[in-house]
DNA sequence: AACAAAGAGTTATAGAATAACGTCTCTTTT
DNA sequence: AAAAGAGACGTTATTCTATAACTCTTTGTT
C-alpha cells in the first residue's frame, strides 16, 4: 500500500496538473523561509521556480541559459550557485550527484536527504524518503563499525508510465 | 557477525599489508581479464595500480599527474579516462559519482555495483554489497512501480578507527 | 609482409564549480 | 539623517572534470 508520501512523490511520472506542484512548491518555500528568518529574494525564488519547471533534474547551466536569455539577467555560474546552495542549504531542492543536477525538494518541512528514483526514459526523479532504506544502510555500515551522516541514494530504471510505453 | 566480504571491506579503515591489497588485486585482474579474452595493457594495469594505491578514491587528474610526472609518460585526459572506462566496464574499478573519483573494486569476479561507506575524515571508501539494502531500495521502488537498473549509493560518515580517533 | 582493428597520443573543447574582488542595497546604530 | 556594517549580487578569472575528433602506433591475423 502507498503511503501519501509515496503517492505524491510518484506523481512526478504521471500526468498531474504540474502548476499545481509549482505554486506549491513555491507557496512552501515562501513560508518556510519566513519561519526560519531567512530571505527568499526575488532571484532564488526565480531559481527555485526554474528548478521546479518539471520533476527532471536540471544543471546550473541550464538554469543560467534561462536566466540570461530569457529574464535577461546578467548572469554568471556564481549568480546561478549562490542561489542553489541557499536553497540546498534551507532544503528546498536537492543535489544529484550523479547527474550534476538539482530537483525541487518535494517534502521541506523537515530536514532530510532524499532517495531518488531517475528515469532512464523520461528523465524525471521521484524522490523517497523511506526509512527502510536508511535504516538497512546504517545497519550494514554499523556492522562495520561505521557511523552513518549522510546518504546518496540514487537509482536509475524505469518508472511505471515508461515502462509500459516501451 | 561480520561475513567474510564485509571483514575484507572493512580493511580499507584498518592498519594492514597495503601491499598485499594492491598485488592481490593486480593478479585478480591480471586472471579475470585473460578469462574474459580482453587485454589488461600495461596503461591500464598501470593506471589500476594506482587507483589501488590506497583504498581512498582517485580522482582522474590525480592518475594523470603520476602518469606524467612520475611515469614519465605523455599523457592528456583522455589516456586516463579510457583507461578507467576499461577498467570500469570491466569490474576492476567503480566510480563514485559523489567524488568525481575512481577506486578498486574489492571483488571484481561477478559483476556488481557497490554500496559505498566513505570516511569524512581518512577519505576511505569501504565497499559493500548488501543484499538488504539493494531489497530495500528495489521494493520501495516497486511501490510506486518502478523497475531498478542501477544503483548508487555513497554513504559519509566516520570509520571505526576515526570515531576513535577523535 | 599486408592488413584490420584495437590501443594510445594529440589537440581542442565542453561542462561543472569555485575563488576573489567589487558594488549595491538594505538595515541598524548613532 | 548620516555612518557603519552585513548580506546579496555582479564580474572576471580560473580550476576541475570529462569528452570529441583525429592521428599514429601496436598487435594479432591472414
Amino acid at each position: 500500500m502507498l503511503t501519501p508520501f509515496t503517492a505524491k512523490a510518484s506523481l512526478a511520472c504521471l500526468p498531474h496538473d504540474h502548476s499545481q506542484c509549482v505554486s506549491s512548491a513555491l507557496a512552501d518555500a515562501d513560508a518556510l523561509c519566513a519561519q526560519q528568518g531567512v530571505r527568499l529574494t526575488a532571484l532564488r525564488r526565480r531559481v527555485l521556480e526554474l528548478v521546479w519547471h518539471s520533476h527532471k533534474p536540471l544543471g546550473a547551466y541550464d538554469i543560467l541559459a534561462v536566466l540570461s536569455e530569457t529574464d535577461g539577467r546578467r548572469a554568471a555560474p556564481p549568480t546561478v550557485y549562490r542561489a542553489l546552495d541557499f536553497l540546498l542549504e534551507n532544503g528546498l531542492v536537492h543535489r544529484i550527484a550523479s547527474l550534476n543536477a538539482f530537483v525541487g525538494c518535494s517534502h521541506p518541512e523537515q530536514p532530510h536527504q532524499g532517495q531518488f528514483l531517475i528515469c532512464r526514459q523520461c528523465h524525471a526523479a521521484i524522490e523517497l524518503d523511506q526509512d527502510d532504506i536508511s535504516a538497512a544502510i546504517v545497519h550494514s555500515a554499523a556492522s562495520v563499525g561505521f557511523s552513518v551522516e549522510s546518504q546518496t541514494v540514487e537509482i536509475v530504471g524505469l518508472c511505471a508510465s515508461c515502462q509500459v510505453a516501451v
